[in-house]
DNA sequence: TTTCTTATGTGACTTCCGTCACTTATTTTC
DNA sequence: GAAAATAAGTGACGGAAGTCACATAAGAAA
């Protein structure tokens, strides 16, 4: 038997021997290169959409082109907005793009809701799916409604968890749903606080204690 | 046979007559006044949640005391919070407060989960909930970070359907995540407008179509 | 009626943040 | 290596919205 899906996605080894079978035999495996767009408004699906590798940028995009990340879907986790549509017929405008070159496995909707019916353990790894969602949308909004860009921004830095990575200002006020020039100033702030290190397309972590402060 | 969850919940009045008398046999009711604090940061629940008659308000507030609300759950709708924490164990920061005087039917941890497996329609009920809620919040997010209050305000203004309704500023600014004197003074211009016409904890909508606009 | 409480109105000020308009570096690409 | 594209730095400005401080005003309670 492959073992594909319990070997991304460890909660689901503890399902019986003939449902995990029935996964791995019905999957569908996907490739698809950085950029391309998983799903947009008014998008169709055809099955249940497991990550194994790679991760999804969720985001929103304003009438007037300026962007929100929502949520990263990461390796070893489901889409819900395609579980979403395959349950329901609820409308969502957000777009789901591939920030790396992703791999996917697809189960089909029999498949689906018939491990739905039969496996407490599948579902309710649907369900913490979603519920981990949910959670992170509440503080999103919470974040987003109460708190200032520059604590916003320090916690992106932290969220981050490497000491130096590539990312431009551009890309960071696109996720934080803000413009370049508010990020450029507030990062030279951070800079001459000497939190860190700037250079092109490229942000050096040096003191993570002082970024944590600023995010507080 | 009761019909109690049936004529709240009309799409549930489809599930078989075996799994409609489990649920209406299994279901606790229970009464509490406006104001009960349903659920709050770290409560545990017991049971499914179904909301009867009433409404509640599921809110977060910041550390400086504002508010926002994230959304409401209505007569006919079940309390996915509840649900979550019923499933996984995702920890939460939502307050849930009656609004108004509420009646809720409970359904027991064991009944959930069984109808969770023996009906697609039950199942599809309780995944369209939280798809509900997803959207809700995508949008909640959306609205936040790039509308303006004026426009938020007049929507708001506008959900209310009825002509005229009391509510007093400081609770418009709590909704929307603001504080009074903002909501006062925005107010204030719908009224030279002529959209609406203010009184003490009273607003009265004059011009729904003028509100529209100012919305859109 | 008087007094309290709650709701609203408003001016003055500040700060955050988005917009515009350029400039100055780096890389890529021809 | 020159030209073009991309990233970043920055000053100036304006408007939205939060804060502070009172002034009314309308009900409720005593």
């Amino acid at each position: 038997m492959q073992k594909i899906i319990t070997d991304h996605f460890p909660e689901l080894d503890q399902l019986s021997e003939t449902n995990k079978k029935m996964l791995e035999d019905g999957i569908q495996i996907m490739k698809a290169p950085a950029g391309t767009v998983m799903f947009s408004e008014g998008s169709e699906c055809r099955g249940y959409v497991m990550l194994l590798e790679g991760n999804v940028r969720v985001q929103k995009t304003s009438e007037d082109g300026r962007e929100i990340v929502l949520y990263r879907v990461e390796e070893g986790e489901s889409c819900i907005m395609t579980t979403t549509c395959l349950i329901s017929d609820e409308e969502y405008g957000a777009e789901g793009i591939a920030e790396t070159d992703i791999t996917v496995a697809t189960v089909p909707p029999a498949t689906f809701n018939h491990l739905l019916g039969n496996s407490v353990k599948f579902r309710n790894f649907v369900f913490e799916v979603y519920a981990k969602r949910m959670s992170m949308l509440m503080m999103l909004v919470e974040e987003v409604v109460f708190k200032k860009l520059d604590r916003r921004l320090a916690q992106l830095l932290l969220d981050r968890k490497d000491a130096q990575f590539e990312i431009t200002h551009q890309d960071i006020a696109l996720e934080l749903g803000s413009v370049r020039e508010v990020v450029s100033r507030q990062l030279k702030v951070f800079e001459r606080q000497g939190l860190i290190k700037l250079g092109r397309g490229l942000i050096e972590v040096h003191d993570r204690s002082g970024l944590q402060a600023a995010a507080d």
